[in-house]
DNA sequence: CAAAATAATTGACAAAGTCAACTTAAATGA
DNA sequence: TCATTTAAGTTGACTTTGTCAATTATTTTG
């Protein structure tokens, strides 16, 4: 029986810290004062088309409540607007002002020149195991998760 | 150019929220009120020989405030005892109360059975190979990390 | 159309993380 | 050797993140 089980763990938790660190720097080199968390809500916003604050909660995992006030932040920093959600009235659209697109570039990519230094010494084919032996891992969590 | 890196990233964040969901369903389950962070001290004070707040503060990279807080509490829940460091009056070893192991000891049982289905159709050399990828990953992420 | 479900908001709070000042002891080096 | 610097731990004050429950305005469904 192999104890590998336990560095699986350590292994993510050390990562995902590490990330956050990296994060934290980029958003101060840029002179940014959002949180990682913030990062994340912008680019959900971005990549999403008809982006609603349910999604964003769905997606991200966090409390309706807790995005609803995210939301109420970056609203008022003028990052994002809303507009009405023509399908449904109790609902509205969310997506990134010139401002709010030009923060999240800024950052997206210097997010990217980290995790490409992250990987440099890692192959693509590599790399594509790696993401491919996790997304099975993550699939199985996910089930146990579920049900439990 | 490949586009892995942003599902790297993906990939970490949510495969790290499914293991604090899964930590706390298995707190739940167990009646224990301890949350991960919790554990994960309880964890490193049972693994580590003569075990002090600033160890702790340094491997699990927290805040040293944040530490001693953390540890008044399971101090206060008597899982933890302090005992002093013969080699350095400024500082106290941390060690395990019997109810402490016992706490810890059902926790642990349960992650390693959450872990062990979460790779369970990973055979040993594919998660060899994936923490070894891994490996690489994070000690770039580190080194990123240091010096800016 | 009444009843149940859903999107979003709000209040109140708990847990986690940050920053700086401070105390006591240890290490260093002229 | 003893003043200076460094280190371990603690505390205060604060911000951010996360949680739970209740409420309003819609939409969906039987």
């Amino acid at each position: 029986m192999s104890h590998y089980e336990s560095e699986l763990q350590t292994f993510f938790i050390n990562t995902i810290g590490g990330l956050k660190i990296s994060m934290k720097n980029i958003m101060k080199e840029n002179g940014l004062t959002l949180s990682p968390l913030y990062f994340m809500i912008l680019k959900n916003i971005h990549e999403t088309e008809n982006c609603t604050a349910n999604y964003l909660a769905d997606i991200t995992e966090r409390d309706k409540g807790q995005v609803t006030r995210l939301i109420q932040e970056v609203v008022n920093q003028e990052l994002v607007i809303k507009s009405p959600n023509p399908n449904d009235k109790r609902s509205q659209f969310l997506r990134l002002t010139e401002k709010g697109l030009s923060f999240y570039q800024q950052l997206a990519k210097a997010d990217q020149a980290a995790l490409k230094k992250m990987r440099a010494n890692v192959s693509d084919e590599e790399l594509k195991t790696f993401l491919d032996t996790g997304a099975k891992m993550l699939s199985n969590l996910n089930a146990i998760n579920k049900k439990t």
